[in-house]
RNA sequence: GGGGAGGUUCCCGAGCGGCCAAAGGGAACAGACUGUAAAUCUGUCGGCGUCAGCCUACGGAGGUUCGAAUCCUCCCCUCCCCA
């Protein structure tokens, strides 16, 4: 088995932990942020930017590939790593998702989830555990999703625990359907905003043994003490000796806060999406870069960065190009907002190691305070 | 000189007697964005006021009408065609 999760250093203060996991593109160290690369690219970036930047593992989509170029297409080429010509490790979510951002263009039934194809409208497709497997197993990423519901919020307590009985239904699918033995399979733990949902869940696909654990369902509408909450009540059941992966999250609070109750894996498209719509995040907090008290500022987005557009672009430049719709502005802003996360990422680590997390967390939480006041 | 088209709120541009502070774009200003249907979406966008409402507005000046951006008269200005 080529996957395989080491923990090198729990945090005494607090559930953080230090770790890194191996797999046929690599090792990785955690807790890591993965940026999002839904169609097999993350938006406007290289490969070559995204090692530049750091990242160690991307996330990509099954139901998205699937749908366009095709899943048949990427196994041509040996991969999603060769196809995109990133040969680091990749992770790839089952289309869980799509379940509930597509939510009216599909139907749940008890066999999978039938589709209709967001591109033209057009062709309807069930993804079925199996499929989703099949699916992933042509795409060649190192790490698999089991195909879930990502229930919607908020959701009956009711209707929270049929949707979290289907999705293990269809984990221990994916489980049996899994025929490729270097990828590592992940299972999801949903229960909407119910604890003992969420603790009934996870300790059902710990008997399961996956490679790995993941906390879907979140950052959909809930409050953050809500979110936190949900994390409490799932972590405590899974095996130190796992990874842990909080999927969707979240904004660089939710980070601290997740890598705080014991996460090791996180994704979001925030830092991309929002650099793509102008929203930097900073060291102070946000920077809105269109706002008028820009217009005039030499600065760079944040003089404690270290990133390549902060080395070498002010904010009216960068509003300039905002302004007038240049791509360039897309790309200069992704670059700053990955740089920012792995670098979050990046300290988190360098604290958990040195035993200071407890500390960094409070410094950071407390500076972000300061600066939204 | 003759013939024709037109001047609308920051810009473009609809409206062509009351439902018009005036459609729709753009610009501007602000907000949102959490396993990406997203280089997207939302709000504000004449002034004052707490809703009511009041004031100033559709080139200018008059006029018709209960009522005019819309109809009439004159004037000013733009553009096109023919000389």
């Amino acid at each position: 088995m080529s996957f395989g999760f080491t923990l090198i250093k729990k945090d005494p203060g607090s559930s953080a932990r230090l770790g890194r996991f191996t797999t046929p593109h690599g090792e990785v160290r955690t807790p890591v942020f993965m940026p999002v690369g839904t169609q097999a690219t993350v938006k406007t970036l290289s490969p070559e930017d995204l090692v530049a930047l750091g990242a160690e593992i991307i996330l990509s989509n099954t139901y998205h590939l699937f749908l366009r170029p095709g899943h048949e297409l990427i196994r041509e080429f040996g991969g999603i790593q060769k196809f995109m010509a990133w040969n680091r490790p990749v992770l790839t979510d089952s289309g869980g998702f799509q379940v509930f951002s597509l939510a009216d263009l599909r139907k749940i039934t008890e066999d999978g989830v039938t589709f209709q194809s967001h591109i033209d409208g057009g062709a309807r497709h069930i993804i079925t555990p199996e499929y989703a497997v099949e699916i992933q197993e042509s795409l060649g990423a190192d790490i698999i999703m089991a195909f879930d519901e990502c229930t919607p919020y908020p959701a009956t307590k009711d209707y929270a625990l049929e949707s979290l009985e289907r999705t293990l239904r269809w984990a221990k699918r994916c489980q049996t359907a899994k025929t490729n033995k270097d990828q590592a399979l992940f299972g999801i733990i949903q229960g909407s905003m119910f604890p003992d949902l969420r603790k009934r869940c996870a300790e059902a696909l710990v008997d399961m043994d996956f490679d790995g654990y993941a906390l879907g369902g979140l950052s959909v509408g809930e409050t953050k003490p809500m979110m936190y909450e949900m994390i409490e009540a799932s972590v405590p059941a899974l095996p130190e000796e796992r990874p842990r992966y909080l999927m969707g999250v979240g904004t660089p609070e939710d980070i601290v806060e997740g890598v705080d109750r014991g996460i090791d894996m996180f994704d979001c498209v925030m830092p991309t999406r929002n650099a793509r719509n102008g929203t930097f995040f900073t060291s102070f907090g946000k920077v809105v870069i269109k706002n008028a008290q820009y217009e005039h500022d030499k600065q760079p987005i944040d003089p404690q960065c270290g990133c390549y557009t902060c080395a070498n672009f002010s904010r009216a430049y960068l509003r300039h190009l905002f302004n007038a719709n240049e791509v360039l502005a897309l790309r200069l802003g992704t670059i700053h907002n990955l740089f920012y996360y792995i670098n979050l990422i990046r300290t988190i680590r360098m604290n958990i190691d040195k035993g200071t997390f407890t500390e960094f967390k409070k410094d950071f939480l407390h500076s972000r305070i300061q600066s939204v006041l």
